[in-house]
RNA sequence: GACCCUGUCGUCUAACUGGCCAAGACACCCGACUUUCGAUCGGAAAACUGCGGGUUCGAAUCCCGCCAGGGUUGCCA
């Protein structure tokens, strides 16, 4: 069976880097072992999604180079790859737990799955086999009294329907997989593979939040980080490749990706180290490309850069002390200045 | 509270199935090179491997207890 993998963020907000990291984590494995990844968008909650965290999602993953196989505005088999647009999927799926007693609607008009209440085990890649005991908590509901449906059941339906295999996710949701099991045993289907990938904390140790530095992969692009650099550092939060050095191309970094591998313990992220790499894969840059790169900024910055060979030379001369494309500016404005001249000497 | 995951230098990590002075990277500090430099080169410092017991000739690696951090426990995802 081809590996099939999924990124199935939801548009409340912008792309956050640890999303960012869990997609990315998938599209290796989908690279590693020719398989293909899904983009699914999870926008079940109404009154939470909006339209530009769809195209925020969308736009992070293009920059960071995360292409996918099937989703949103490339299409596919599957779709359609809006969870707004695929009740009836989910309204033929409550119908088979229904036939089977599973299933039971409450006088607020809330429809609940009749958890089995027995002990399950997760397999995960990452932490190994986790058991739960039969649970005690409330059945779970599925279905809203306005007809939308939950998350966990909504995942669990897609997943199967869009032939996942391994599911790469963060740890959150390593506390509530017995419950997506019980509902696939509950439609008689396979459990995908799960790795459920460490969490990524702020410098003081705390889950990363909006006002976090670094949280949104759109002021990776902002600060100018090169996306190169980012999805660099984003693999060795929880994965060690077994290489010589830490600066790995994505194909080196496809060829030793390893799920067993990951760790199982949260990490702290740092933007000085995500900076380093970045500061190294801008002197990699070849002159042309580096001033694709860097031409937003020096123009933000008010630079008259219709002289291309000017401006590519003055960026070459300055860019082994630069680490960010957003510093450019401030190393070479001298370089278009009005009494600039070459033999000019110093100043009088 | 209950359940789940985790706990090695400031940070990310290494150490094959227990065995040399616990290794590397980022940051930091010192020096060198440079007109200058956040670049480069060299070097230093930094963890009694969360704590306490145990097993063993020997434990970061195994066992028990405790503590700490994170997560989950929704008609959020």
């Amino acid at each position: 069976m081809s590996v099939r993998v999924r990124f199935a963020p939801s548009p409340t907000g912008y792309l956050h880097v640890g999303g960012a990291r869990t997609a990315l984590f998938n599209w290796l494995y989908a690279r590693k072992n020719g398989g293909k990844l899904v983009l699914r968008v999870e926008d079940t909650d109404q009154a939470r999604n909006t339209d530009e965290a769809r195209a925020a999602i969308i736009n992070g993953l293009r920059w960071l180079g995360l292409e996918w196989d099937e989703g949103p505005e490339v299409g596919g088999d599957c779709g359609p790859y809006f969870q707004s647009e695929r009740k009836s999927n989910y309204d033929a799926a409550l119908a088979v737990l229904e036939a089977a007693g599973r299933v039971y609607t409450e006088e607020s008009g809330a429809v609940r799955f009749k958890f089995s209440r027995t002990p399950i085990t997760v397999h995960d890649l990452v932490c190994g086999d986790v058991q739960f005991a039969a649970t005690e908590e409330p059945d779970m509901t599925v279905r809203r009294p306005d007809g939308s449906y939950i998350f966990h059941f909504v995942n669990v339906i897609d997943d199967i329907e869009m032939g996942i295999t391994h599911v790469f996710r963060g740890e959150d949701h390593l506390s509530n997989t017995w419950k997506h099991i019980d509902l696939f045993n509950a439609l008689g289907k396979t459990p995908p593979t799960y790795a459920h990938i460490p969490l990524l904390l702020n410098p003081s140790g705390s889950k990363m939040s909006k006002r976090d530095e670094g949280a949104s992969i759109e002021s990776y692009r902002e600060n100018g980080f090169l996306p190169d650099a980012v999805s660099n550092y984003l693999c060795l939060l929880g994965w060690t490749p077994r290489a010589e050095t830490e600066k790995l191309d994505r194909q080196q970094l496809t060829d030793l990706f390893e799920p067993s591998e990951i760790h199982s313990s949260n990490a702290r992220f740092d933007i000085e180290k995500c900076a380093w790499f970045n500061a190294h894969y801008l002197r990699d840059l070849a002159p042309d490309v580096l001033f694709e790169a860097a031409a937003p900024f020096l123009e933000k910055a008010n630079l008259d850069i219709s002289d291309k060979a000017l401006a590519t030379a003055a960026l070459q001369s300055v860019k082994e002390k630069v680490s960010l494309l957003k510093e450019f500016p401030e190393w070479v404005h001298y370089f278009f200045r009005e009494d600039f001249r070459l033999d000019g000497g110093l100043d009088p």
